[in-house]
DNA sequence: TCAGACATGTAATAAGTTACATGATTAG
DNA sequence: CTAATCATGTAACTTATTACATGTCTGA
């Protein structure tokens, strides 16, 4: 299950642009599905090249927009979807170079760790404001999973932003106790 | 910042084998950072080639088993990981079929849902009580970072956990549950 | 007219995953 | 003696990311 099958599983929401898709993952799912235009145009081209979506140029009132082309998932789409979604492996990973950060903090300049706390607090907290606003821009008629999948991104925002907050003072304070002149080996198992 | 990095800093904990090294980051580590030997090994010869951590056999009491290589960090190493620490932009993405195919629930036949969200709560809650047992295999000398890390993984998995449990319904009742009493959903499969 | 959002795409690169391939040691 | 665990490595493959390259439309 890759950028391929998100793309046709979000055009079974509506019809849709490679924009759109774009901005939509960006309003509430990219927490957990990260992509770029660079994986969604490619993907977007091959479900057209194998009948899986439709592509036609903008057309009616809101399309002045330039070249802009909009996709529609075709029945084979649909099934090839479906299918997707019955057989994959559920994967959930999880690659955090911020965690990778924390993780060797002691090694890392106090001011840089304070400023990258900072900021990605920062971020995490302006999203956290954004998604509570608006749970998905445009219409509401989403289906519940929608609205599901947003509710845990919230709450893992949340988890995350009042754990850095509240335990960053255990990688931030100058040194544990006197772990200095003793240097022990290890030797494990 | 990739594989080699967190190899680089792991490394810092003390000489370990690309065995351990895997071992290490199943342990505690994997939830924000998942690795297999295919990157690890290569990633530790590089890390050879360049100087950045020696190699030797394995040697003493503990060390009967086959072919085993020890790295152990050089000074070269120490100072590449520091200014590698210093200057990555750190990311923080996760990449999570699970969550797209609850994205897309309703084109998922409900057993397999419900096969799904059973099969990863187990797993979660699993890792949860192994990590709660034993924050990390082996000694207890680690820097307090590694006990803040394993605690925000300890805490995701809580909030993931909880949430699942409690919301679930939301995605697997047949009909929508919410306003409109004769609103009937098409039967999947 | 100029900045910023809208809009699409490609090619080179980087990166990790999977499958393959091998073999030793230890506990039962 | 046999299964599980320990232990390492490579090559092909898949995949996404990055940087590049282009052009329109709207509002200030």
């Amino acid at each position: 299950v890759d950028v391929r099958t998100v793309c046709l599983g979000l055009l079974t929401f509506g019809e849709a642009s490679g924009y759109d898709i774009k901005k939509h993952v960006e309003a509430g799912f990219s927490q957990f599905f990260a992509t770029g235009f660079g994986s969604i145009y490619p993907a977007l081209a091959s479900l057209a090249d194998e009948g899986l979506a439709s592509v036609r140029p903008a057309t009616g009132a809101g399309a002045g927009r330039a070249s802009r082309k909009v996709y529609r998932i075709t029945p084979a789409g649909r099934t090839a979807l479906r299918s997707a979604l019955a057989s994959c492996e559920p994967t959930h990973r999880l690659r955090s170079e911020f965690m990778a950060l924390l993780y060797f903090s002691q090694l890392v300049p106090p001011a840089r760790l304070r400023t990258v706390l900072d900021t990605q607090l920062a971020r995490m907290q302006g999203e956290l404001a954004r998604m509570r606003r608006t749970g998905c821009p445009g219409e509401q008629q989403w289906p519940g999973s929608v609205r599901f999948v947003q509710g845990l991104g919230i709450a893992l925002l949340e988890t995350t932003t009042a754990y850095l907050d509240s335990h960053r003072h255990l990688i931030e304070t100058p040194a544990a106790p006197a772990r200095a002149g003793r240097n022990r080996r290890r030797s494990a198992r």
